[in-house]
DNA sequence: CGCATTTGACCTGCGC
DNA sequence: GCGCAGGTCAAATGCG
């Protein structure tokens, strides 16, 4: 399973016509995983992540529903969707690592409320790094949890209309891990979406973009790496772009001139996207909603926008190299997942 | 001066 | 109802 691979916006498309662009994309979409992970793997650039198994496999049943979950999630045309699919728990048990137990997952189920639509990462750090996810938050308590030497941090989305918040708390069992849940859903672009400056010419910037697909998205993959059965649903949806509805000057609403981007893989949006030459902003804007659902991007610092972070329980960034990140889903399923920092 | 952080107080939910 | 723990508020403080 991997996420944040909505191949048809790969740098590598960008540079070819449109025609060539959806036929690469069918070839990608149809193509084998197992190959797309190992051009990723071979690539010596710091912008992929690297897998790392660490628990045993997962049974299919279970991986079948998550698939369909998040799958869910990322077809579904309006935001009101997109949280009604978030609205499945991903809640840590015992978060911190003590006693054994692991995050569980619960089966979508109608009326839950958007206080149990959390998840919870468990953000490795290397090298005094801190994991960036791309927004920007403040900070609003820091409160101290029993039986935890850490204080745990509570922030929250700084853009006035996104109520989306998270607690960052320190890992008792390995301080270099980051214990961060996330609750609610944010509504806007990430930052650095808007950092990336908007070339003029779009044309030229293509002559620019390498050879080789970059995803600059975080991968996350499953421990069946071959098994692929989210990539066509990880991709733009043009209806949840168009409910965005940025405001300018808002604090991460930056997009110029409050601009709705669609971008996606309907038919419609691409002769869009042929038309307006949006692909430069498809490649950054993109990338801003699949975070917009699960905030997985890990920067490096100095691009992070990101509060500082408490001394006690998270130590701030000064210079990372390497973070690792895990997404803690269903129980037994410990994704472990590498990450180069260079994004960017 | 404006914004972010700090931190004690207050609120809320839950178990007994 | 009471106590506890977690979560949030808001005034004070710090910083650029």
């Amino acid at each position: 399973m991997i996420l944040s691979l909505p191949f048809h916006t790969s740098p590598a498309t960008l540079a070819k016509p449109m025609e060539e662009v959806y036929e690469s994309e069918a070839n990608w979409l149809d193509g084998s995983c197992e190959e797309l992970v190992r051009e990723l793997l071979d690539d010596t650039t710091p912008f992929f992540v690297l897998p790392k198994v660490t628990e045993p496999e997962p049974d299919t049943s279970r991986e079948s529903m998550i698939n369909k979950l998040i799958s869910t999630v990322y077809s579904g045309p309006t935001i009101g969707d997109v949280e009604s699919a978030l609205s499945v728990t991903f809640q840590s048990g015992d978060s911190d690592g003590h006693g054994g137990s692991r995050p569980t997952i619960s089966l979508p189920e109608k009326g839950l409320s958007k206080m149990e639509s959390k998840y919870t990462l468990r953000i490795k750090t290397y090298g005094n790094g801190l994991a960036d996810d791309g927004y920007k938050w403040r900070k609003y308590g820091q409160k101290s949890i029993k039986n935890s030497p850490n204080p745990r941090s509570y922030y929250r989305c700084t853009n006035p209309r996104c109520n989306a918040k998270k607690q960052v708390e320190r890992s008792t069992d390995d301080p270099e891990t980051l214990i961060v849940t996330y609750e609610g859903l944010h509504l806007h672009y990430t930052y650095s979406h808007f950092f990336l400056s908007r070339p003029h010419d779009y044309s030229t910037a293509n002559l620019h973009v390498s050879k080789k697909p970059r995803i600059q998205s975080m991968s996350m993959q499953t421990p069946q790496v071959a098994d692929c059965p989210l990539t066509e649903s990880m991709v733009w949806s043009p209806s949840v772009m168009e409910q965005q509805q940025l405001q300018p000057g808002a604090a991460g609403d930056q997009s110029p001139e409050g601009e709705v981007l669609e971008v996606g893989v309907q038919s419609p949006v691409r002769q869009d996207i042929s038309q307006h030459g949006f692909l430069e902003d498809l490649m950054q804007s993109r990338q801003g909603l699949l975070e917009d659902v699960v905030p997985l991007l890990v920067r490096k610092p100095s691009n992070s926008t990101t509060s500082s972070y408490d001394p006690h329980s998270t130590s701030p960034a000064s210079s990372p190299s390497y973070s690792s990140l895990s997404w803690s889903t269903p129980s037994s399923s410990y994704l472990d997942v590498g990450i180069f920092s260079g994004i960017i």
